[in-house]
DNA sequence: TTGCAGATCAGCAGAGGTTGCAGATACGGT
DNA sequence: ACCGTATCTGCAACCTCTGCTGATCTGCAA
Protein backbone atom coordinates (compact mmCIF):
# COMPACT_ATOMS: atom_id res chain seq x y z
CA UNK A 1 0.00 0.00 0.00
CA UNK A 2 2.02 2.65 1.32
CA UNK A 3 5.41 2.66 1.49
CA UNK A 4 7.62 0.12 3.35
CA UNK A 5 8.00 0.36 7.21
CA UNK A 6 10.88 2.52 8.68
CA UNK A 7 12.18 -0.75 9.92
CA UNK A 8 12.47 -1.53 6.58
CA UNK A 9 13.49 1.21 4.96
CA UNK A 10 16.24 1.15 7.53
CA UNK A 11 17.83 -2.16 6.49
CA UNK A 12 17.34 -0.98 2.64
CA UNK A 13 19.34 2.36 3.21
CA UNK A 14 22.07 -0.07 5.28
CA UNK A 15 22.12 -2.62 3.12
CA UNK A 16 22.87 -0.10 -0.28
CA UNK A 17 25.59 1.55 1.80
CA UNK A 18 23.09 4.67 2.88
CA UNK A 19 23.90 5.68 6.33
CA UNK A 20 20.59 6.22 8.30
CA UNK A 21 20.48 8.95 10.24
CA UNK A 22 17.89 10.45 13.07
CA UNK A 23 16.36 12.84 9.72
CA UNK A 24 16.69 9.86 7.42
CA UNK A 25 14.39 7.99 10.18
CA UNK A 26 11.93 11.05 10.62
CA UNK A 27 11.32 11.05 7.04
CA UNK A 28 10.81 7.66 7.09
CA UNK A 29 7.83 8.00 9.47
CA UNK A 30 6.38 10.72 8.09
CA UNK A 31 5.98 8.55 4.66
CA UNK A 32 4.89 5.49 6.23
CA UNK A 33 1.30 5.30 5.87
CA UNK A 34 0.90 8.16 4.31
CA UNK A 35 -1.80 8.58 1.94
CA UNK A 36 -1.29 11.78 1.08
CA UNK A 37 1.04 13.10 -1.84
CA UNK A 38 2.70 15.49 -0.16
CA UNK A 39 5.31 18.08 -1.96
CA UNK A 40 8.82 18.20 -0.54
CA UNK A 41 8.15 21.69 0.98
CA UNK A 42 5.16 20.41 3.15
CA UNK A 43 7.26 17.36 4.50
CA UNK A 44 9.74 19.79 5.16
CA UNK A 45 7.48 21.53 7.51
CA UNK A 46 6.52 18.36 9.32
CA UNK A 47 9.79 17.10 9.60
CA UNK A 48 10.68 20.76 10.80
CA UNK A 49 8.18 20.71 13.67
CA UNK A 50 9.55 17.45 14.95
CA UNK A 51 13.58 18.39 14.64
CA UNK A 52 13.75 22.16 14.41
CA UNK A 53 16.71 22.52 11.90
CA UNK A 54 16.73 19.89 9.40
CA UNK A 55 17.19 21.22 6.32
CA UNK A 56 15.15 21.48 3.28
CA UNK A 57 18.28 19.94 1.60
CA UNK A 58 18.23 16.91 3.06
CA UNK A 59 14.64 16.61 2.88
CA UNK A 60 15.29 16.61 -1.35
CA UNK A 61 18.08 14.27 -0.66
CA UNK A 62 16.10 11.54 0.94
CA UNK A 63 13.20 11.96 -1.35
CA UNK A 64 15.60 11.33 -3.91
CA UNK A 65 16.89 8.78 -2.86
CA UNK A 66 13.60 7.13 -2.16
CA UNK A 67 12.76 7.61 -5.56
CA UNK A 68 16.22 6.25 -6.93
CA UNK A 69 15.58 2.62 -4.96
CA UNK A 70 12.13 2.93 -6.04
CA UNK A 71 10.27 3.41 -2.93
CA UNK A 72 8.13 6.25 -3.91
CA UNK A 73 6.77 7.74 -7.16
CA UNK A 74 7.48 11.39 -8.03
CA UNK A 75 4.09 13.66 -9.64
CA UNK A 76 4.84 16.46 -11.53
CA UNK A 77 1.94 18.40 -10.22
CA UNK A 78 0.61 21.11 -13.20
CA UNK A 79 1.03 24.32 -10.76
CA UNK A 80 4.38 24.49 -9.28
CA UNK A 81 6.12 21.83 -7.06
CA UNK A 82 6.40 18.13 -7.41
CA UNK A 83 4.39 15.95 -5.50
CA UNK A 84 5.77 12.47 -3.68
CA UNK A 85 3.42 9.56 -4.01
CA UNK A 86 4.22 7.20 -1.00
CA UNK A 87 1.86 4.15 -2.97
CA UNK A 88 3.82 2.77 -5.14
CA UNK A 89 1.26 0.19 -6.24
CA UNK A 90 0.15 0.47 -9.59
CA UNK A 91 -2.75 3.14 -9.55
CA UNK A 92 -3.60 6.21 -11.29
CA UNK A 93 -4.95 9.95 -9.57
CA UNK A 94 -8.06 11.80 -9.66
CA UNK A 95 -7.03 15.63 -9.39
CA UNK A 96 -9.49 17.93 -7.88
CA UNK A 97 -9.77 20.85 -9.78
CA UNK A 98 -11.62 23.36 -6.37
CA UNK A 99 -8.74 22.29 -3.56
CA UNK A 100 -5.70 20.52 -5.71
CA UNK A 101 -6.03 17.44 -3.60
CA UNK A 102 -4.70 14.17 -5.40
CA UNK A 103 -6.73 10.85 -4.38
CA UNK A 104 -5.18 7.71 -5.61
CA UNK A 105 -8.13 5.62 -8.31
CA UNK A 106 -7.55 2.15 -9.51
CA UNK A 107 -7.77 0.90 -12.79
CA UNK A 108 -9.07 -2.42 -13.93
CA UNK A 109 -8.03 -3.98 -17.79
CA UNK A 110 -6.38 -1.00 -18.82
CA UNK A 111 -4.79 -3.26 -21.21
CA UNK A 112 -8.05 -3.84 -23.36
CA UNK A 113 -7.68 -0.11 -24.16
CA UNK A 114 -7.94 0.40 -27.87
CA UNK A 115 -5.23 2.71 -28.46
CA UNK A 116 -4.46 4.24 -31.74
CA UNK A 117 -1.33 6.13 -33.39
CA UNK A 118 1.29 4.24 -31.31
CA UNK A 119 3.03 4.15 -34.63
CA UNK A 120 5.74 1.49 -33.38
CA UNK A 121 6.13 3.49 -29.80
CA UNK A 122 6.55 0.32 -27.58
CA UNK A 123 4.62 1.87 -24.41
CA UNK A 124 6.09 -0.10 -21.00
CA UNK A 125 4.27 2.23 -18.62
CA UNK A 126 0.92 4.40 -18.20
CA UNK A 127 -0.32 6.75 -15.94
CA UNK A 128 -3.72 8.44 -15.94
CA UNK A 129 -4.69 11.81 -14.20
CA UNK A 130 -8.63 12.00 -13.63
CA UNK A 131 -10.08 15.73 -13.43
CA UNK A 132 -12.59 16.96 -12.20
CA UNK A 133 -14.18 17.37 -8.74
CA UNK A 134 -14.01 15.63 -5.10
CA UNK A 135 -16.62 14.77 -3.29
CA UNK A 136 -15.31 17.44 -0.43
CA UNK A 137 -15.66 20.23 -2.90
CA UNK A 138 -18.87 19.02 -4.75
CA UNK A 139 -20.74 19.32 -1.22
CA UNK A 140 -19.09 22.64 -0.17
CA UNK B 1 -6.65 18.41 -35.70
CA UNK B 2 -4.61 21.33 -34.38
CA UNK B 3 -5.30 25.02 -33.15
CA UNK B 4 -7.67 27.02 -35.27
CA UNK B 5 -6.53 29.14 -37.96
CA UNK B 6 -4.89 32.75 -37.35
CA UNK B 7 -8.11 33.76 -39.35
CA UNK B 8 -10.11 32.38 -36.58
CA UNK B 9 -8.03 33.11 -33.33
CA UNK B 10 -8.07 36.58 -34.78
CA UNK B 11 -11.74 36.85 -34.85
CA UNK B 12 -11.91 35.08 -31.30
CA UNK B 13 -9.17 37.28 -29.57
CA UNK B 14 -10.89 40.58 -31.04
CA UNK B 15 -14.57 39.23 -29.67
CA UNK B 16 -12.94 38.96 -26.20
CA UNK B 17 -11.50 42.25 -26.32
CA UNK B 18 -7.90 41.43 -26.87
CA UNK B 19 -5.64 43.24 -29.60
CA UNK B 20 -4.13 41.73 -32.29
CA UNK B 21 -0.50 42.56 -33.03
CA UNK B 22 2.13 41.20 -35.10
CA UNK B 23 3.27 39.56 -32.44
CA UNK B 24 0.21 37.72 -31.36
CA UNK B 25 0.21 37.25 -35.49
CA UNK B 26 3.41 35.32 -35.83
CA UNK B 27 2.98 32.85 -32.93
CA UNK B 28 -0.54 31.95 -34.32
CA UNK B 29 1.09 31.23 -37.52
CA UNK B 30 3.74 29.11 -35.94
CA UNK B 31 1.25 27.14 -33.73
CA UNK B 32 -1.40 26.57 -36.85
CA UNK B 33 -1.06 23.14 -38.32
CA UNK B 34 2.11 22.16 -35.55
CA UNK B 35 1.85 19.00 -34.64
CA UNK B 36 4.89 19.05 -32.36
CA UNK B 37 4.45 19.94 -28.42
CA UNK B 38 6.74 22.95 -28.42
CA UNK B 39 7.81 24.57 -24.91
CA UNK B 40 8.07 28.55 -24.70
CA UNK B 41 11.78 28.77 -24.94
CA UNK B 42 11.41 26.68 -28.76
CA UNK B 43 8.92 28.87 -30.04
CA UNK B 44 10.13 32.25 -29.09
CA UNK B 45 13.30 31.10 -30.89
CA UNK B 46 11.09 30.33 -34.18
CA UNK B 47 9.11 33.49 -33.52
CA UNK B 48 13.29 35.73 -32.98
CA UNK B 49 14.06 34.25 -36.74
CA UNK B 50 10.78 35.77 -38.01
CA UNK B 51 10.88 38.65 -35.73
CA UNK B 52 13.95 39.80 -33.68
CA UNK B 53 13.18 41.82 -30.98
CA UNK B 54 9.93 39.69 -29.88
CA UNK B 55 10.28 39.20 -26.33
CA UNK B 56 10.04 35.83 -24.56
CA UNK B 57 7.65 37.63 -21.76
CA UNK B 58 5.16 38.24 -25.17
CA UNK B 59 5.68 34.81 -26.13
CA UNK B 60 4.40 33.43 -22.51
CA UNK B 61 1.45 36.00 -22.50
CA UNK B 62 -0.18 35.04 -25.70
CA UNK B 63 0.36 31.23 -24.63
CA UNK B 64 -1.40 32.17 -21.58
CA UNK B 65 -3.94 33.86 -23.62
CA UNK B 66 -4.94 31.32 -26.10
CA UNK B 67 -4.75 28.33 -22.88
CA UNK B 68 -7.24 30.53 -20.61
CA UNK B 69 -9.96 30.84 -23.88
CA UNK B 70 -9.05 26.94 -24.77
CA UNK B 71 -7.13 26.75 -27.89
CA UNK B 72 -4.18 25.17 -26.20
CA UNK B 73 -3.55 22.40 -24.03
CA UNK B 74 -0.47 22.86 -21.51
CA UNK B 75 1.40 19.62 -21.14
CA UNK B 76 3.44 19.26 -17.97
CA UNK B 77 6.94 17.68 -18.70
CA UNK B 78 8.34 15.66 -16.14
CA UNK B 79 11.47 17.48 -16.21
CA UNK B 80 11.30 21.46 -16.54
CA UNK B 81 9.48 23.03 -18.63
CA UNK B 82 5.94 22.96 -19.82
CA UNK B 83 5.18 22.07 -23.40
CA UNK B 84 1.88 23.87 -25.22
CA UNK B 85 0.08 21.25 -27.27
CA UNK B 86 -1.58 22.82 -30.29
CA UNK B 87 -4.19 19.73 -30.57
CA UNK B 88 -7.34 20.05 -28.45
CA UNK B 89 -8.85 17.05 -29.67
CA UNK B 90 -9.30 14.60 -27.10
CA UNK B 91 -6.30 12.84 -27.77
CA UNK B 92 -3.01 11.24 -25.19
CA UNK B 93 0.62 11.31 -25.44
CA UNK B 94 3.04 8.84 -25.66
CA UNK B 95 6.31 10.06 -24.10
CA UNK B 96 9.61 8.38 -25.20
CA UNK B 97 11.98 7.33 -22.71
CA UNK B 98 15.51 8.26 -24.47
CA UNK B 99 14.31 11.27 -26.78
CA UNK B 100 12.02 12.84 -24.74
CA UNK B 101 9.26 13.67 -28.06
CA UNK B 102 5.59 13.03 -27.21
CA UNK B 103 3.48 11.78 -29.91
CA UNK B 104 -0.31 11.93 -29.64
CA UNK B 105 -2.54 8.83 -29.40
CA UNK B 106 -6.02 8.07 -29.01
CA UNK B 107 -7.40 5.78 -27.28
CA UNK B 108 -11.32 4.33 -28.14
CA UNK B 109 -13.75 3.57 -25.36
CA UNK B 110 -12.13 5.31 -22.70
CA UNK B 111 -15.48 5.79 -20.63
CA UNK B 112 -15.91 1.41 -20.52
CA UNK B 113 -12.76 1.69 -18.32
CA UNK B 114 -13.45 0.31 -14.57
CA UNK B 115 -12.33 3.09 -12.08
CA UNK B 116 -12.78 1.92 -8.36
CA UNK B 117 -11.77 4.16 -5.92
CA UNK B 118 -13.17 7.50 -6.72
CA UNK B 119 -14.96 7.37 -4.16
CA UNK B 120 -17.64 10.37 -4.54
CA UNK B 121 -15.39 12.02 -7.59
CA UNK B 122 -16.76 13.18 -10.36
CA UNK B 123 -14.25 13.10 -13.41
CA UNK B 124 -14.60 15.63 -16.15
CA UNK B 125 -11.56 15.04 -18.18
CA UNK B 126 -8.78 12.32 -18.35
CA UNK B 127 -5.37 12.29 -19.13
CA UNK B 128 -3.35 9.37 -20.21
CA UNK B 129 0.60 9.40 -20.15
CA UNK B 130 2.12 6.41 -21.80
CA UNK B 131 5.60 5.76 -21.17
CA UNK B 132 8.08 3.78 -23.44
CA UNK B 133 10.67 3.98 -26.17
CA UNK B 134 9.49 5.35 -29.36
CA UNK B 135 10.23 3.88 -33.02
CA UNK B 136 12.68 5.66 -33.78
CA UNK B 137 14.83 4.79 -30.91
CA UNK B 138 13.83 1.55 -30.55
CA UNK B 139 15.57 1.60 -34.40
CA UNK B 140 18.76 3.02 -33.23
C1' DT C 1 33.31 1.16 23.54
C1' DT C 2 36.62 3.34 20.65
C1' DG C 3 38.59 5.06 16.40
C1' DC C 4 38.65 5.72 11.56
C1' DA C 5 37.14 6.53 6.84
C1' DG C 6 33.78 8.18 4.52
C1' DA C 7 28.92 9.55 4.20
C1' DT C 8 25.75 13.21 5.55
C1' DC C 9 24.30 17.78 7.29
C1' DA C 10 23.23 22.86 7.24
C1' DG C 11 23.36 26.84 4.84
C1' DC C 12 23.95 29.46 1.05
C1' DA C 13 24.50 30.44 -3.72
C1' DG C 14 23.08 29.41 -8.35
C1' DA C 15 20.38 27.41 -12.40
C1' DG C 16 16.20 27.00 -15.03
C1' DG C 17 11.55 28.27 -15.92
C1' DT C 18 7.93 31.57 -15.33
C1' DT C 19 5.71 35.81 -13.82
C1' DG C 20 5.27 40.83 -11.96
C1' DC C 21 6.11 45.46 -12.91
C1' DA C 22 6.59 50.13 -15.31
C1' DG C 23 7.12 53.10 -18.94
C1' DA C 24 6.77 53.49 -23.81
C1' DT C 25 4.10 51.94 -27.83
C1' DA C 26 0.57 50.43 -30.96
C1' DC C 27 -4.22 48.55 -31.84
C1' DG C 28 -8.83 49.59 -33.26
C1' DG C 29 -13.63 51.53 -32.43
C1' DT C 30 -15.49 55.71 -33.51
C1' DA D 1 -7.10 60.45 -37.63
C1' DC D 2 -7.87 60.34 -32.46
C1' DC D 3 -7.81 58.60 -28.08
C1' DG D 4 -8.32 55.16 -24.53
C1' DT D 5 -6.48 51.18 -23.30
C1' DA D 6 -4.43 46.78 -24.10
C1' DT D 7 0.16 45.23 -25.22
C1' DC D 8 5.24 45.15 -25.77
C1' DT D 9 9.78 45.02 -24.03
C1' DG D 10 13.32 44.53 -20.62
C1' DC D 11 14.48 43.67 -16.23
C1' DA D 12 14.19 41.81 -11.83
C1' DA D 13 11.91 38.90 -8.67
C1' DC D 14 10.15 34.37 -7.63
C1' DC D 15 9.82 29.46 -7.06
C1' DT D 16 11.56 25.00 -7.04
C1' DC D 17 15.32 22.30 -6.93
C1' DT D 18 20.42 21.20 -7.02
C1' DG D 19 25.62 22.05 -6.37
C1' DC D 20 29.05 23.09 -3.18
C1' DT D 21 31.83 23.15 1.33
C1' DG D 22 33.50 22.72 5.94
C1' DA D 23 31.93 20.57 10.06
C1' DT D 24 29.67 16.67 12.02
C1' DC D 25 28.10 12.11 12.55
C1' DT D 26 27.39 7.09 11.18
C1' DG D 27 28.58 2.35 10.41
C1' DC D 28 31.78 -1.05 11.07
C1' DA D 29 35.53 -3.69 13.00
C1' DA D 30 38.43 -4.77 16.79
Amino acid sequence: MGVRTPTELTTEFRTRGLKVTPQRQLLFRLLHGNMTHPTAERLFAEASAQMPGISLRTVYQTLNDLTAMGELQILQSAAGSARFDPNIDDHHHALCDRCGELHDVYVDHFDSLMVSGFDGFRPDRASIVFGGVCAACAAA
